[in-house]
DNA sequence: AAATTTCCATACGGTGGCGTATTGACTGGC
DNA sequence: GCCAGTCAATACGCCACCGTATGGAAATTT
């Protein structure tokens, strides 16, 4: 037998040694329900059932970790993004899905919500920066698409993307958490009827 | 001469003992540019140009510091927006007063802003819900008093909220800072013209 | 001018986290 | 079966901050 450890750790499975693909998640994890200020690794340490020593073969420093795991996310990120949004040629039907994602209860929006709150760490300022970037160019390129003029198409896409933030905030500030049942799709159908061009005009005034 | 200290303290004028009120307003510049977590009492205390020593004789902890900032800043908001705000009759006026005061680079907006992100922290989650449902409310009275059926003007002010609240992040996010440029004019323009009913119709499909 | 109140300094112990150093145990390759 | 590599436990020193205890000085009261 080549397993590991005869002895099941802590719960179930045979736990066979961490990868720093392991520690990531756990950081994004964590970051999703209490934010970068709780990645410690220590506590990280004790939840994955391991002491620091473990911690610090795999990466140098807590920032270290911090990094890593925010490159994680954000290929992850971006390949959905590229897969379920951009692949849509027909801009209409495009606009609708970025709307359609937005209102959908992944881990992802979750993790963002709270990078929002940590904007004040360098690492997550700059992952925030470039990522608001790339998506404002994506939103101002549909509406573009659309027919908008440039400018009113980057105003339009600086509305919209403020709504979607706006919103994960007001979910987290009002309900704790992000809403999943049919109170937030009929938001976020409301917001897609303000925000997409009205069918009388295809370049409205 | 009843002056208290004959040698100035530390920069200009004679410093008298702090208040209470003195330790509250330098928690709120704290926050409104570094966050909660910031708000240490023996920086804090430095910053004053004292020792904790003091601090402890105003405040029996922390927390109860934090408590009392936060109250404060409540105050002087509410006092601001029932000044300036709901003492407009005409709502569509009133409702322009809004994206208005919104678009202005306020101390109070850099600290909900500030707030905004610390919204894991028990008190500030309290603070910030009793203030978003508040101002919701307003928001949705001026749709309201403009014509809008309760349930689209509760819709509306949330769009409209959210929008306030992303455009809060986005500028900390995208400039470091609350834009004061032309920028914001126009833009704020753009969206007060968007979140507005048109000139068309009072009530909208 | 003495007493009391108000405000602050200093010193102390405690906690939680970071990062290092060292040692140990299990693994696969030879 | 030995060795090198991989992953983990333990122990240590460090730092920042919290809250307490105690004493002292200036201001105010009497």
């Amino acid at each position: 037998m080549n397993k590991r450890q005869n002895a099941a750790r802590k719960s179930e499975k045979q736990k066979k040694s961490l990868s720093t693909a392991d520690w990531e998640e756990a950081a994004l994890d964590v970051i999703a329900h209490q934010g970068i200020s709780q990645v410690a690794v220590e506590p990280l340490a004790k939840l994955l059932g391991v002491t620091k020593g473990s911690f610090y073969w795999h990466f140098s420093n807590r920032l270290d970790l911090l990094k890593a795991a925010l490159k994680r996310w954000r290929e992850s990120d971006r390949s959905i993004i590229e897969r379920d949004i951009l692949s849509i040629e027909d801009p209409l039907k495009r606009l609708k899905a970025w709307f359609n994602l937005s209102a959908q209860p992944l881990r992802s929006h979750l993790i963002y919500s709270t990078l929002l709150a940590d904007r004040q760490h360098p690492v997550v300022a700059k992952t925030l920066k470039e990522i608001t970037v790339e998506r404002l160019a994506h939103l101002q390129q549909a509406y573009r698409d659309l027919g908008y003029e440039p400018e009113q198409a980057r105003q339009q896409a600086l509305l919209a993307y403020s709504v979607y933030v706006g919103y994960l905030h007001m979910a987290k500030t009002l309900h704790g958490r992000l809403q999943d049942s049919e109170a937030i799709e009929k938001y976020a159908q409301y917001v897609a009827e303000q925000l997409m061009p009205k069918q009388t005009s295809q370049k409205p005034a």
